[in-house]
DNA sequence: TTGACCGTACTATATAAATTAGTACAGTTA
DNA sequence: TAACTGTACTAATTTATATAGTACGGTCAA
């Protein structure tokens, strides 16, 4: 479900936290699906179970999450954390795109590139 | 020519090695254009020099700027080094197109996007 | 009701990364 | 010579990250 990589420069916790952000966006994991449980998932990545916390925390004050006591932790699907997700991202696509045009790269290429994307059903 | 956010999570650093870059691949800082000194710069941003040395000696050994002893730091505008950036620039272009896919933007949407930057000459 | 889960809240510790401070040296230039 | 340049150190500090251990209250099924 979710992976680790050493060798990426980012903490442990946000590489969990980007993983569970991406799976929840994406709709890989529905509304109101359950996460692992803490301990659990601290055991099957063989870390610490306050590094998962940490991921978990934030993700519940950015509204990725909720918690119901004594149960666990489940998606959100709310309209507004999609949005501001999809706003996010259009920032990238606009910053990124803006470096590629600057560097010499023309509209039509970048337009190219993202037309030859496969779009997985 | 280069400011600081200390809202930004990135490190001083690497704030100032990403501004320098940007600068040099767009064409604001011209091949063999001078960088401000270490301790010039250090002075107007009001932290210490060692934190500039750290983006420039980082910098240099990319291949974005070199140096000659006792004169200063100068931008390079090699073609191995647009390339390279080109490169990891379109990488972020299709990572961030996948994601926007994943959340039910469409091609059209962001290919509209795209077309619809202004393109300074 | 007991036992096994659940998230959460602590304290403490260890380590690495980032930043600051200060000093020093060699090359350049007016 | 004096003022600048990059560079190379050591040292100290602060912050971020991760681990370890303990504890508390809620949930749920046996």
């Amino acid at each position: 479900m979710i992976s680790l990589n050493f060798r990426d420069s980012r903490p442990i916790y946000k590489q969990i936290k980007d993983g569970f952000v991406r799976l929840i966006v994406s709709g890989a994991l529905g509304a109101d699906e359950k996460l692992p449980s803490v301990r659990e998932l601290a055991q099957s990545l063989a870390i610490n179970p306050n590094t998962i916390q940490k991921a978990y925390t934030q993700m519940e004050n950015e509204g990725y999450i909720y918690t119901v006591s004594g149960k666990g932790s489940f998606a959100c699907q709310d309209k507004a954390v999609m949005d501001r997700m999809r706003g996010e991202l259009m920032k990238d696509l606009v910053d990124t795109s803006l470096q590629l045009l600057d560097l010499g790269v023309s509209k039509n290429e970048i337009i190219d590139k993202v037309n030859g994307l496969n779009v997985k059903e």
